[in-house]
DNA sequence: GTCTATAACTAGATAGAC
DNA sequence: GTCTATCTAGTTATAGAC
């Protein structure tokens, strides 16, 4: 018994508990937040007790905390190596709005959670994230300040353009619903010109790619 | 006594019971959440007892779902207007995204909470929000399509477009802190320059006004 | 209009059996 | 690794005096 677990996963209930409750605390706390979401909540969604929850995780709050760095660490990899597959700053701001707009409608709730429950995180923690979501947009503001240099970009400010093409690219996982007029492919191809459209000199958008 | 109450208002504690609630909730809500601050806590900002806050309101709900229909009707209200002052879609556009980043900076908290806590909203009033806010965005929407029919703008998808602008927009409540490098003014000014590079013919921004 | 006191309930978390 | 049972403290909300 016990064989082929991979099959069954993400379809039938998953055999790790641990893996069942971040399931679960994925759906919940991104529909209902996480001061919103009780443990029995948690406990029964992931198909258990809540005393055995405190098996897997010391607290609610270590639960959560082992979201963020998840997430955190998954941006932050995935945008590093989109930028450094490529060789032009045009080329790395595409590839990088395209793996955040992507990661933000094929990961909806994480992403969501990720910048929504910032606030119920505690100080020691709150302060990691803050500095590894730092790190995620700066490497978008690294890709700014370099195409200026090469000349293909303009923008007032850095940090702010960073900030406002991230935020506005975000926004997929509020609203992205798969089922709409448009496909996920479409939907992050018109991201990646709106961001295109926000830095480049004169402002004119080439065909996509 | 009690003449010239207005002059002492936003300085020293209010007057009126109801006011000092909403001033409280308003701070705590966006600072911990709806979930996230308990009644006592709301009454002590207040200053007074947890009691005394059902005087004015039947409930915490009903005391987020006064502070939702307040901010959606002033924004709609100040949309419209600046919309309604100006003749062509590119004035049209730079006003309505001014005014909307002029709240999301002076009414940070009040922006803040009207997208992070609509989760927490109750369903007949839930709807009645979400109704404001899709009425809201069609205002923009609908300035957008004028523009693409006066031939000033081009993008893939109106809906896509006016909400990626928006979400953009709003995040400078986010991060806006007064104290940084950037005024209010330069900020709101980038933010317009932004909105009409995501749809201008061309792309070119033309010098702000 | 605000208070004290408290009801009725739910929260996060733990003890210890199996 | 999961359970039953339970502790303590906190939650929203109400009753009734002033």
């Amino acid at each position: 018994m016990a064989m082929n677990k991979e099959l069954q996963d993400d379809v039938v209930t998953e055999r790790d508990g641990a893996a069942r409750i971040r399931r679960a605390a994925i759906a919940l706390f991104r529909a209902r937040g996480f001061h919103g979401t009780s443990v029995r909540q948690l406990a029964e969604a992931a198909d258990m007790e809540s005393a055995s929850l405190y098996y897997h995780y010391p607290s609610k709050q270590s639960l959560l905390m082992d979201l963020f760095h998840h997430t955190m660490n998954e941006l932050i990899e995935g945008a590093e190596q989109a930028i450094a597959s490529q060789v032009d700053a045009t080329a790395r701001l595409r590839a990088a709005v395209l793996f955040h707009v992507r990661f933000h409608i094929h990961r909806q709730d994480e992403a969501t959670i990720s910048h929504s429950e910032l606030r119920a995180l505690i100080d020691p923690d709150r302060a990691a994230i803050i500095a590894k979501r730092d790190r995620y947009e700066r490497l978008f503001r690294n890709v700014l300040e370099s195409g200026r240099e090469e000349g293909v970009f303009e923008f007032e400010d850095a940090a702010l353009t960073s900030t406002a093409m991230l935020m506005m690219c975000s926004g997929v996982s509020d609203w992205f619903g798969g089922r709409g007029r448009l496909s996920a492919q479409t939907v992050a191809g018109c991201y990646v010109d709106m961001a295109l459209r926000l830095v480049q000199v004169g402002g004119c958008v080439p065909a996509r790619t």
